[in-house]
DNA sequence: TTTGGTTAATAAACACTGTTTAGTAAATTT
DNA sequence: AAATTTACTAAACAGTGTTTATTAACCAAA
């Protein structure tokens, strides 16, 4: 059945034609100038030949939302080189900042846009941003099982610390912290102190 | 020159019907449901009328959000009550928390949603939210001044809280907290609790 | 009171969007 | 070689925000 496996071949290569060309154009230009139409005509197909290959936008958007965790992913394994686990939960956090501030638009298709989570069901499980998610708990629970933080729910620590990360970043994507009295560029900087004083907090 | 005021007056008016109808149908139905073309249709006009008294759409939802702080100011001017700093702290938290769980769509509007932010010019402060911002500095300025907290810097203390129960609260309306392993509906108790063993560790 | 000018409102169009349908041409199977 | 399945697309549908040209109402001055 070597026919069969050639189509199923040329069906994934197609979808990876799709996802890479939406994911330059996002990156590149942004989510509201990617569209349908604009991400066919980069492939040279019709838009309605992404249809035979995606069900529909959300579930395109679901698929780049994936390898922007991936990308999260690489970078964490590449990056994340400190043992003791207080020391490697700051290095962490300054990766995640890191990711946020230097692309944007992925950081907002992870975890702030509505329509990629559209696709999933009731039910099912968030798989895309999982590898990442367990990245922080088991090091939440290396901090808790040598009672290193004041905390003792791993669930509830590993919760708490990417809330926190994120109400600062998304915020500051979203210009809502135009209100706190800081100067725009220096507000990087003074998420990372905030965030280390969070550590600070919570080291036992 | 009674005619002349007569004329704002109308215009004013015509304003408010504008941005009443907005909120009504974006509460009821949703960001998603409401276009020019709808809004014309409930109050009675053409959607080209609607241009002559908003420049453009994120003009009006920015009119729409400062109604909905209106609604968050007055919620927390009739019911934070308590004196002392660290309950009012609490308590504070959780009108918030109630706030963003009973009107989803508004808080959405007032720190997810980047088009009502559109407008602001480069240096321009955000009135918007100011009033609602001036609640929780002040009762950090208690806190910092009387040292019931770990934290010396006002500015910082302020943006840390919020930025946390921020954190929360969009990961939950974007339904980022699937992964957390934690129950859809038990996620609003888990946030109240995170936030309360947040104040604990902030206590001096 | 009639003329002239300003203002308010709109119908229609423009340039987009996501998505579906019907039809064509090529590849594969019989 | 004929029949069937597959891959693709042109065109249409139903919607969006916004602009333009035109009409009707109002108001001020002659």
């Amino acid at each position: 059945m070597g026919i069969a496996e050639r189509k199923e071949r040329e069906k994934a290569d197609m979808r990876r034609r799709i996802v890479d060309a939406a994911i330059k154009m996002f990156v590149e230009e942004g989510y509201e100038k990617i569209s349908i139409r604009n991400i066919a005509e980069k492939i040279e197909y019709s838009p309605a030949t992404i249809y035979l290959y995606y069900k529909d936008k959300d579930e395109l958007l679901h698929d780049m939302q994936g390898e922007a965790f991936i990308a999260l992913g690489v970078m964490f394994e590449q990056k994340l080189t400190a043992r003791d686990p207080l020391k490697r939960l700051e290095q962490l956090m300054q990766l995640y900042l890191q990711f946020a501030f230097d692309q944007p638009e992925l950081y907002d298709l992870m975890f702030i846009i509505k329509a990629p989570m559209n696709t999933l069901k009731e039910s099912e499980d968030w798989m895309n941003g999982l590898a990442c998610y367990r990245f922080l708990e088991e090091i939440m629970e290396e901090c808790v099982t040598q009672k290193l933080i004041r905390m003792h729910d791993v669930r509830l620590a590993t919760l708490s610390a990417w809330a926190h990360a994120h109400g600062f970043v998304s915020l500051y994507l979203r210009c809502r912290l135009k209100i706190s009295g800081f100067d725009e560029a220096d507000i990087p900087k003074v998420i990372e102190k905030a965030l280390k004083d969070y550590l600070k907090l919570l080291r036992a």
